[in-house]
RNA sequence: GCCGAUGUAGCUCAGUCGGUAGAGCAACUGAUUCGUAAUCAGUAGGUCGCGGGUUCGAAUCCCGCCAUUGGCUCCA
């Protein structure tokens, strides 16, 4: 006689077991037909599950987000069954839920192509409207395996072989195609209704690129068609964001054939990319770090002594002169290192926060290159701090501070978080990998931040820190980073002198807030839209008259603005202004000043801002008061 | 690096069955001197990513390479 209680704290008494399906039903039919599945103390079920005992029930619909999950998972079974009966010589994976959707990886003789993927699709919608049963059953592993493997599917048996062998394993089966999940999925083929195929990829069997290559199908799913088109639109949307469609339009940089990997940034990039530059150069002024500058091309025995010609020799670009080997610097910190160890450093002088905006060239695998956000060129934020063991925790829990202090600047307020751990490959003590690991957790969990633990990915020489944004389709980009160095000190010969008199290695923190300025640009341009607040654009007003006897007047007004250090240009042309607004608004320029003959007369000038807004009639001094107050806000 | 897709005028794109290249915007020239998101008319612009091959003939078919791009792997 269960007693199920419900979300609204409401209960109802059953004769006998019930399945989840059955509450529904004696709730309302209209529920009974929306249910996709239940959450039975807390956990999510089948809405065939039968409840025997008492329990609280919460009934999942495409209303829950579990509810959209439980589609997503059914729906990538359902694209599962299609390909095994268009294509029976395919073999079935994996299809985990991802955001927004689903994938399903397939071992078949050759890639799928477009068609195939439109064909899968039909073939989808008409096993949905088929609108079959999905029945559980339940095997022992051993069984399972034997099942799978009488199937021919080998890869389903390598899976469920990894299982432990007491473990008993669930199937759904759904129009005579069964697949091995944990679940739940939805009652019936039939609710799903709202799905897309997306695109097609190859993945790697198992994540790992020494296996053979997968043919992997992404897929959308959600619980009604006004959903799925609003997020198909919310795509193309963000797809007028991206950073490389505005770069052309916004003329900031470009790339070509010559220089795979590199940035051509033009004036109005560059202008952007300088503001930043400037911006973080005198936060790092200001938190007591010196800048220095050290040489780009360096001889490659100091690479073989820091330990990057071993681990990252075939990335690193070199070069070669009267029978020496040089590397192109792959990164700044080796040479930092060459500064420290120029005279003798005393605790006192602990910490030394050495900064550098150097230019960097790694030879990244040509697949990863992505516009601004993985390049070959690249500049960052760099900064190294060498410091006694007991000050890691302060200068990392200060970093942080000044991290955040620059990401609000910046409009930034989602940051993604993870702290690595030691990886299998690594140089240094376990005891000293604990004491860094626990100094990096310790500094987070300060400031009740929000963390994720990535096992096994820190750096070969110590632990890390990364703080993440994300672009405009969600995809996360890394961009902020602390990392703790036992290693490198040490093999490079740094030491300072202790407070009794011994020799010690310092410890080195490697620190990037921005990172690869090209990526945050990137990034940046795409948080925008292109439309940069006042302190970032690279034009900050144009004046533009309305016919050429405004011309003198305007003239002297820009040089006044430009003498007072904004960023101004001049429309003279023989256009109509309505012309002048339009191309101007469109160049996201964010103030628009108009001069004509009421103008002229009044000494003032017409005010229109990027939105549309019309400001009305200021006196260039008003305006220069406003644009120097929104540049100090930076809004 | 691996799997797939793509590469045509400055930009966005069309180009059927293999028959010798097209639009809109931009540019240029001329007219227009105009008040808040496109004035009108005309002109010019291309080794169809690069290199081979098939063919009487290739943007189109085949092979190789390069770059871009969506993923995967990697990311000091």
């Amino acid at each position: 006689m269960p007693v199920i209680t419900l979300p609204d704290g409401s209960h109802r008494e059953y004769d006998q077991a019930v399945t989840v399906m059955e509450v529904a039903q004696s709730i309302g039919s209209g529920l009974a037909k929306a249910t996709l599945a239940g959450k039975l103390d807390g956990k999510l079920v089948d809405a065939s599950t039968l409840i025997e005992n008492d329990a609280t029930l919460q009934i999942v619909t495409s209303k829950d987000e579990a509810g959209v999950d439980v589609i997503r998972h059914s729906t990538a079974h359902l694209l599962a069954q299609a390909v095994k009966e268009l294509f029976p010589q395919a073999q079935v994976t994996i299809g985990p839920v991802i955001e927004n959707g689903f994938y399903y990886d397939f071992a078949y003789e050759r890639p799928f192509t477009p068609e195939d993927l439109a064909a899968i699709e039909k073939k989808m919608q008409q096993l949905a409207d088929q609108d079959y049963p999905v029945k559980r059953t339940v095997l022992p592993r051993d069984e399972a395996v034997k099942f799978f493997r009488n199937q021919g599917e080998e890869y389903k048996a390598e899976i469920i072989e990894s299982i432990p062998a007491n473990e008993d394993l669930s199937l759904y089966e759904q129009g005579g195609f069964t697949d091995l999940c944990r679940g739940p999925h939805v009652p019936s083929t039939g609710k799903l209704k709202a799905f897309k195929l997306m695109k097609i990829a190859g993945a790697y069997w198992r994540g790992n690129s020494d296996n053979e290559m997968l043919q992997r199908i992404y897929g959308t799913a959600w619980g009604d068609k006004k959903e799925l088109q609003a997020y198909l639109h919310r795509l193309e949307e963000a797809e007028k964001r991206d950073h490389r469609k505005l770069a052309k339009t916004l003329d900031l940089f470009h790339s070509q054939e010559e220089a795979p990997g590199m940035v051509f940034w033009h004036d109005k990039g560059w202008t952007i990319y300088q503001q930043v530059e400037q911006y973080i150069r005198q936060k790092l002024r200001t938190n007591g770090y010196g800048e220095v500058r050290t040489p780009q091309v360096v001889d490659r025995s100091l690479w073989e002594k820091s330990g990057h010609w071993d681990k990252f020799g075939d990335m690193i670009f070199t070069t070669h002169s009267e029978h020496r080997d040089y590397a192109i610097k792959p990164m700044n910190c080796p040479c930092h290192v060459q500064i420290y160890n120029q005279g003798i450093k005393s605790y006192r002088d602990l910490p030394i926060r050495l900064a550098e905006f150097g230019s960097c060239h790694r030879n990244e695998p040509s697949g990863t290159l992505h516009g601004l956000m993985r390049v070959r060129n690249f500049v960052q934020d760099d900064a190294h701090i060498f410091c006694a063991e007991n000050q890691i925790q302060d200068e990392v829990s200060t970093f942080i501070d000044m991290l955040f202090d620059v990401y609000k600047d910046f409009g930034f307020e989602e940051v993604i978080i993870k702290l690595s751990t030691r990886p299998e490959n690594r140089v240094g003590d376990d005891a000293v990998w604990d004491k860094a690991e626990s100094a990096l957790e310790l500094a987070l969990n300060n400031k009740g931040l929000k963390w994720d633990l990535q096992p096994g990915e820190g750096a070969f020489y110590g632990p890390k820190i990364e703080f993440s944004l994300k672009d405009c389709i969600g995809r996360v980009w890394q961009c902020g980073t602390i990392q703790v160095d036992f290693s490198m000190p040490g093999r490079l010969g740094a030491t300072y002198i202790a407070e009794d008199g011994s020799r010690q290695v310092p410890v080195m923190l490697h620190r990037a807030i921005l990172g690869s300025l090209e990526r945050f640009i990137g990034i940046l341009i795409e948080q925008h839209a292109g439309t940069f607040p006042a302190w970032l654009a690279p034009v900050q007003a144009v004046l533009m008259t309305i016919t050429d006897r405004h011309a003198e007047y305007a003239s002297e007004l820009a040089q006044n603005l430009e003498k007072q250090g904004f960023r101004v240009k001049i429309d003279l042309r023989n256009e109509k202004i309505g012309f002048k607004i339009r191309e101007h608004s469109m160049q996201r320029v964010p103030y628009l000043l108009i001069i004509g003959d009421k103008e002229l007369d009044d000494q003032t000038i017409s005010v229109r801002t990027q939105k549309g807004e019309d400001l009305g009639s200021l006196s260039i001094s008003a305006f220069a008061e406003r644009l120097t107050k929104e540049i100090e806000d930076k809004k």
